[in-house]
DNA sequence: ATAATTGCAAACAATTTGCATTCAG
DNA sequence: CTGAATGCAAATTGTTTGCAATTAT
């Protein structure tokens, strides 16, 4: 996994630096983050990345999740509530959230192929399945009622 | 159309009298502002309510809209971005939200049934196919690309 | 130098809360 | 009169903006 950091961290500071922008230590912080935490809103980055560095301002952690987002680096999702949770582009799937208890489930993006044919075919639109998560009530929650 | 305002007006007054709570102009502005506009957020349900009667404060439609939908009546809507829209609980249906442009279709909820039967089956989760809205490309902002 | 990046404070939008006032049963 | 409902102002939360100070090239 430390591999895959690595490998993350190399592939943004050239496309970065591509752009004529820099890699800097925020950045990176903000990037390990989000492969260490999988999912995180804004507010969860920021509490990680101050875990090392207290001094990064949570305005640059919403300026570089944007711009990793604009990058093709990361993705962001909303789960229904609050704000959405960013996370790192490659495990795509497709989020469950269960509106009793808030839990959230990941699924495979396959489950929707055939939705995602149905509405391409007939409505000429594409589904981006990780942006928006399904929601509903939960094996847990269901028995509880 | 004015029957169902009539038959929604007299079956909410019912529910809220059951619960020793009482039929106000203010519900039944809200009411009414959610037949009218199919969909809103609590914002334009505010100004729509506001056009009739200027001096509800839109702290109450907030309260308004929370009440309906515990009760039933109403149900909101996560497009992605932004606030919650709502509407009557009666047309329900799957939202497609294009990020590209914003535009949202809706389709009826058969679309989503095998899904939903899957999750159920596999996973005991009861899908809400209206509760939050799938995202994508629309066929319109395919082509200008 | 000079252009990019950051931090900080302030602005903003959406929503919620506390509380005093009003209103119907 | 008593509890329910409203309005208003203030607090909260999530996010954005303007700008001056900092930093890498």
């Amino acid at each position: 996994m430390t591999r895959d950091v690595e490998a993350e961290r190399s592939q943004l500071k050239e496309t970065l630096h591509r752009r004529g922008m820099r890699m800097t230590p925020q950045r990176q912080l903000v990037l390990d983050a989000l492969v260490e935490l999988e999912h995180a809103t804004p507010e969860q980055v920021h509490q990680q990345v101050q875990a090392r560095t207290p001094t990064v301002n949570i305005t640059t952690i919403y300026r570089t999740l944007e711009l990793l987002e604009g990058l093709g680096i990361v993705r962001h999702t909303h789960l229904g509530h609050g704000a959405p949770t960013y996370s790192a582009h490659e495990h795509e799937h497709v989020h469950l959230v269960c509106h009793q208890c808030g839990a959230v489930m990941e699924l495979p993006t396959e489950l929707m192929g055939s939705i995602a044919a149905e509405l391409a075919d007939r409505h000429g639109f594409t589904l981006d399945v990780s942006h928006l998560a399904l929601s509903g009530i939960c094996a847990n929650c269901q028995d509880d009622s």
